[in-house]
DNA sequence: GACTACATTTGGATCGTTCCAAACCAGGCC
DNA sequence: GGCCTGGTTTGGAACGATCCAAATGTAGTC
């Protein structure tokens, strides 16, 4: 009987075993809780466990059960406080459920986006939580995951997608119907001359959030000026820069909605330095509810999107999904809340 | 010849050896890069594994060669932007040596850290990154993770720490040099009744920003009252309600080196609500230049910490330890940068 | 004592890859 | 022909765990 515990090698079940005189296979019941084994023999396999510090290793374990012990977490852009509280919230479950997170970061470049896809595949995650970068398409992600590991999308849709990648579940937010809310949260404020300030043309999120802003100026019957819809870069700098663009025209707008929070604040920025006080001679709402946006001041009316909720009940749907590979794939859109401040005042 | 790919199956090296009748070891060498096998063979075996669409199995790789392909992440607070933003830069840098992170999050409990540290073991990571939670302490950790696995520590240090675990690195931000530039800087602009504002007394960041505060308000020859010294929540909305207690004795400050940026923008929310004009009748400072540092109003004077280039300072030294895991420890001090903006005006 | 019934334990084969020492092959040289 | 050399290729044994069918022991029954 060999226990002394080995000194450059790793401690393995083979060790215990030795350390115990029982089988390999024993060792493996005892680390598994099965109920087959004698209550003595499993003590005394627990001992030795802990007298001889081991620890399990699962990468073996994976091997041999076909199984994976891990969701691999790629995310378009981590700095942003949206999607690191949506990948907490993911964490959050995927560590309940005994698993680990593979994280990978895109940065926003589909080609960036595919390598990190391709190189967390070969570590054999059990399924993949994607954000897409801008511009992402359906084949190239095809190409790089493969058909065998189920994805889930978030936020995002793929340009290009098919019929052919309909066993993708996805989870995306409700942007129209978002916007839609709060342009007609202004109307009701007696507001008819109402802006849409901010986002890229080409990104899905910015398409849906003017969609439904139209919607709600059409069922309102009033129109929109062209200089009412205003793009900029989503950032805080050239949302101040642009604000000008909104009074270039006549009639000038009395209210916006913006494309989110950080344009909001910039927009206030911009209204400020042109002597308007917002929140009370313009109002404004924004999106996604980040932190500034019960501080600012004013205080802003924004759509409450709940990224780290979100985050969880993404790694639910895909902990769900390994389950029951062959179930249907869910297409959820998740409802945004609007949370009604300061900023949104009635017409001066 | 059996060159169908197999169905249910993941494709592996022998099918690809079947597919084209070589060996296992050749296939495996080809995947390797290896310049041993023939130019021929090589291209046959590439167009092969591109036929069957094989993905490369690193679990099984890794255990056979007994190395890692990961490093494991565990923060206290992900959805905190500082902390997003070190992940990221973590990530980048991981990235790039072609290994994955593996993420876990402690949510500030040294239970949860325990806990979440044990599982990214089971995964068997190269090394492991630890931004600890407030609390956490050197005998826990150790407990957790072995002495075999190295260890980098951000941030913090831990508690109890003793000469035997004098092997892991730690890299940590010069808060107590930093807090003494931008009290220096305030009294260089004339102030003479310096407050310092907000953190937890018991978090060590604190304590050391504080020391660097009463270091040169004593180099300067200058009194610290007892009111000056104020604790609260590193929140705004802490701040923002903690605000009063600067002016609740006899004299009352005219500016204040503040715990952070959070702190910082929540007592010029705090200011304001008093009738006061932060940057014109009271003078503050924050730490960690966070986003929105430069677009408050006034714009912030504040330390940049630089948290993504410290994200991938700390991997970097990570990855440095896992090539030479003998080599002596490292104490890194990353010094932090005075950021001079509109808030740190001089006195009234 | 032979039988079944049940609880517990076990040795090999296996997962997908890499290591290693040995084998193979062609060509050149004596 | 025998021998060496250098470039390629290869079968079998690992890595650390789990599966599986079979073995072992222990009572209980007739």
């Amino acid at each position: 009987m060999d226990s002394t515990p080995p000194l450059g090698r790793k401690v393995t079940v083979r060790d215990i075993a030795a350390g115990c005189g029982v089988s390999r296979a024993t060792v493996s019941l005892v680390l598994r809780g099965s109920p087959l084994v004698n209550k003595d023999t499993r003590a005394r396999v627990e001992a030795e466990l802990r007298k001889q510090g081991y620890v399990y290793n699962r990468a073996a374990a994976n091997l041999r059960r076909r199984t994976s012990s891990s969701i691999a977490l790629v995310i378009n852009e981590l700095a942003n406080p949206f999607f690191a509280e949506f990948a907490a919230g993911v964490d959050e479950i995927v560590g309940e459920a005994g698993m680990v997170t593979l994280l990978g970061s895109s940065s926003e470049s589909p080609r960036r986006e595919q390598a990190v896809l391709g190189s967390m595949i070969e570590h054999g995650p059990g399924g993949i939580i994607l954000s897409p970068a801008e511009g992402s398409d359906a084949r190239h992600v095809l190409a790089a995951v493969g058909a065998r590991t189920p994805l889930l999308l978030f936020n995002r849709e793929l340009a290009g997608e098919q019929p052919e990648y309909a066993h993708w579940d996805t989870l995306l937010l409700d942007n129209q119907q978002g916007a839609r809310e709060a342009t007609a949260h202004l109307v009701a404020q007696g507001h008819r001359r109402i802006a849409f300030f901010g986002g890229h043309r080409d990104s899905s999120s910015c398409r849906q959030r003017r969609a439904g802003y139209r919607e709600a100026m059409q069922a309102a019957g009033l129109p929109v000026a062209p200089h009412w819809e205003v793009e900029c870069a989503p950032t805080r700098l050239d949302a101040a820069r642009c604000a000008e663009a909104l009074f270039a025209g006549d009639p000038a707008p009395t209210a916006a909605v913006c494309y989110n929070d950080a344009v909001a604040l910039g927009l206030m920025h911009g209204l400020t330095q042109r002597g308007l006080a917002p929140g009370r001679d313009f109002a404004l709402t924004g999106f996604d509810d980040i932190a500034e946006a019960a501080l600012a001041a004013p205080s802003l009316t924004t759509l409450a999107a709940a990224p780290r909720a979100r985050g969880r009940q993404a790694a639910q749907m895909l902990l769900e999904r390994l389950r029951d590979p062959t179930a249907q794939a869910r297409r959820i859109v998740a409802p945004v809340q609007l949370v009604i401040r300061a900023s949104s005042c009635p017409p001066a």
